[in-house]
RNA sequence: CGGGGUAUAGCGCAGUCUGGUAGCGCGCUUGCUUUGGGAGCAAGAUGUCGGGGGUUCAAAUCCCUCUACCCCGACCA
């Protein structure tokens, strides 16, 4: 037996970690499609339940569904300059609509198509192209439309759920009359992101602007989410972009304001993907694997029947349901609990490792011997897998939903404490240079994380941070201090936070 | 697209230098004993040795060629 159900350990190699992670949870596995990944059942219920909750915040928050086509004409890129710049080089290009038989057996590519189509990378041209076809009059804005969607760019390098070719993601599109409007809804979406995160994920988040080399390409603005992952380096968790008029000129949306003049639309979009998974899995997951806050896990509560015959068997398989049906019955988070008996013909052992790896929050342990004295033994995902409690049965169905509760802010508060003891202020380039050169976190010497300095959003910041593997992550919001910049000593307003990026 | 590597069973690998007709670990199947912290023993199944061509009596092994993937840069939700 090994000291940890995943190796290599966290601290013995980080990135190998992360992908026994998935592996032993069977979240997901590379597939023969160059960078692109297969979401197995386990991984995909993560996705069912992001996008169930997000769904519903972004309904509440007056948004509608819609869905537009995969493909997108070539010339629909070319409209806005920057986005060009940021997109064209990266896109799958769909060039012929048939096959043919090559006479050998084979089948190669036939009818070209006169216009190329590209498989989208976001879809900002094709619904800015039927915007300009929907909205004529004031009368007709606000337009707020989410799409759910897989989108695909051609990356040099992929990670299962961190950077894959194609993904799983939402964006939302909207068009305002005013800047101001347009504005405020790129700032709630950014609220309802940040809110998600971290009551749902339970995963801490600073929300701040990007720096203009960190911006979406044809945005205004660009706000986003950014995480600490347990190594210390930040994962953007999700974007939320304030485009201005950027895209109704290069798209041509027009409308009529209420005194009869014509004008441009003011847009935002915002999006987050199946990259959630991964800030999920480095935000919680230790070395014996996934851990899972009870709201986001498939099954909060697994059964694990425990019996040496058959007669055993039916005696404890009963009562496991019994048990089932009256924990269904009760509510976390207003959902019923999702619970599981795990009837596998397997030794207990192993079953109860598999739970252990795949996060479920809570096991319940039930044999002969909690049958006769009406109880249940009880191991918690966030506490030592020898750490097990013997709980009567009637206190169960009582103190469960306050057990999972304890187990999510549990999670919240560990990653809260790890975000805040990580971030430095820093206040001199050496220390800075320092502060980034000791590798990842290193907990004795205060190395690593993120850096929250004044710095001036200029080249010349940016040039001196490439080297040591930092990019300015955000600008956190309502930061109204100054100070001067500790690369070129410009007195800046507002703090930028640095770190190490996925 | 530059520099380096790899391709052999579901997965991870040995065998290649020195050619002789394919092996190990895990997993899988079956049986027995086990079962409240990842089981033990026994028996078994599984391969166009990445593709194509060449040398040879004989090729996983030598030669040529193509392809795919991985690592390091440039790109990135």
């Amino acid at each position: 037996m090994t000291q940890t159900a995943i190796n290599p350990t966290r601290s013995q190699n980080y990135p190998e970690w992360y992908q026994q992670v998935i592996t032993a949870a069977e979240l997901a596995e590379n597939s023969p499609v160059r960078g692109c990944m297969v979401i197995k059942p386990w991984g995909y219920a993560l996705w069912e339940h992001i996008q169930a909750n997000l769904d519903k915040r972004f309904k509440a928050t007056g948004h509608v569904n819609a869905y537009f086509p995969l493909l997108i004409p070539l010339s629909y890129l070319e409209k806005e300059a920057e986005h060009i710049e940021g997109f064209a080089k990266e896109c799958a290009v769909v060039t012929h609509h048939r096959l043919k038989d090559d006479g050998q057996g084979g089948l190669i590519p036939d009818g070209e198509l006169e216009e190329p189509y590209i498989i989208r990378p976001t879809s900002e041209t094709m619904i800015g192209e039927m915007y300009a076809r929907w909205i004529q009059s004031y009368r007709d804005l606000p337009i707020l439309i989410n799409q759910w969607a897989n989108v695909m760019r051609w990356e040099m390098r992929t990670r299962l759920f961190l950077r894959t070719s194609e993904f799983l993601w939402q964006e939302g599109h909207t068009a305002h009359a005013t800047a101001e409007e347009a504005m405020a809804e790129t700032k709630l979406m950014l609220d309802v992101y940040a809110d998600f995160a971290q009551n749902f994920l339970a995963i801490p988040v600073i929300k701040g602007e990007k720096t203009e080399s960190e911006r979406f390409p044809g945005a205004v603005n660009t706000y986003c989410i950014e995480a600490m992952m347990q190594d210390g380096k930040a994962l953007q968790a999700g974007t939320s972009h304030f485009l201005g008029q950027n895209f109704a000129k290069s798209s041509n949306i027009t409308f009529l304001n209420p005194q009869g003049e014509l004008g441009h639309v003011w847009t935002t979009s915002w999006g987050v993907s199946t990259r959630l998974i991964g800030a999920l899995i480095m935000t919680h997951s230790d070395d014996d694997g996934l851990v899972l806050p009870p709201s986001i896990a498939p099954y909060q509560i697994v059964l694990l029947p425990i019996y040496r015959n058959a007669e055993e068997e039916a005696q404890v398989l009963a009562y496991c349901q019994e048990l089932q049906k009256s924990l269904q019955a009760l509510q976390f988070q207003d959902e019923h609990l999702r619970v599981h008996v795990d009837k596998r013909d397997l030794r207990g052992g192993e079953k109860t490792w598999q739970w252990i790896k795949k996060g479920v929050p809570v096991r319940l342990e039930v044999g002969p011997r909690d049958i006769a004295s009406a109880s249940v033994m009880l191991g918690r995902r966030d506490l030592d897998p020898k750490n097990k409690q013997k709980l009567e049965k009637v206190a169960l169905t009582t103190d469960i939903t306050s057990i999972l509760a304890e187990i999510q802010h549990n999670l919240w508060m560990r990653a809260q404490q790890r975000l805040q003891k990580h971030t430095h202020e820093i206040h001199h380039q050496q220390d800075f240079e320092t502060f980034f050169s000791g590798g990842d976190i290193c907990d004795t010497d205060c190395r690593g994380g993120f850096a929250l300095c004044y710095a001036a959003d200029v080249p010349e910041v940016e040039a001196i941070i490439k080297p040591l593997k930092v990019s300015a992550r955000c600008m956190p919001l309502d930061d109204n201090t100054e100070g001067p910049c500790i690369f070129t000593g410009k007195l800046v307003r507002g703090r930028t936070v640095f770190a190490k990026a996925y």
